[in-house]
DNA sequence: ACTACATATCGTAATATTGCAATATAAAAA
DNA sequence: TTTTTATATTGCAATATTACGATATGTAGT
């Protein structure tokens, strides 16, 4: 199939699962700590800091833009991309509800 | 293409993308979740639970385990899974040493 | 030994992801 | 206006993921 059946599960499940999914390549982990290192919002250095074609890097800032991870803003005939503050801390707190509790078997 | 360049990222990297991949799954998260809910590890439960075949209950098993998010004890006939707390404690804190800073673009 | 129960594996179909060359778009610089 | 620079989109091939029926394996109870 290949197909997740979101239907079935919580819309906090999905999302979970949606976020995880953006981070869930190394490339994109990538482009996440060089937007954390550079803070200023640059988009062609990423293409020069990575080793990978330019079309894929505008693919993977594009799941990142759609998880809503990253924000891009139109600077002359750049895109000038960062971090979107409140959706990356969602991350880092992602599974802070969950305790992990004493296990009592394994 | 559909394969990851593993080789062209940091291992750090790597092992951020494989713990979130673990997870970007919403039948994945259910298992976590109610792993951690029932503290004590059941597997049938997990079957009944969740609105999916049981092979496919048992695939999903399975890479969660891979990742190291859960462990997996034979308990009589039955298999006793539960979270790998280390693991599981990396996880939620990914993200944590990426300190986000105030942007000054977008 | 036979049966029931619990879990894993195999095989397969449908769909998704990854990566890139080629090409399109769009703004700045010459 | 032409050229350069920056980014996005398209199309495609290779591979991965998801889901499940059928089946195998393994243990407990009878």
């Amino acid at each position: 199939m290949g197909l997740t059946k979101t239907d079935l599960f919580t819309e906090n499940q999905n999302e979970v699962a949606m976020l995880a999914k953006a981070i869930a390549h190394p490339a994109r982990v990538a482009i996440i700590e060089y937007l954390l290192k550079v803070n200023a919002c640059i988009c062609n250095d990423i293409v020069n800091e990575l080793p990978l074609a330019q079309p894929t890097i505008s693919q993977h800032l594009k799941e990142l833009k759609n998880a809503g991870i990253i924000k891009g803003n139109i600077e002359g005939n750049a895109i000038c991309y960062c971090i979107n503050e409140p959706v990356f801390s969602k991350i880092k707190g992602l599974f802070g509800p969950m305790q992990p509790i004493q296990n009592t078997c394994c």
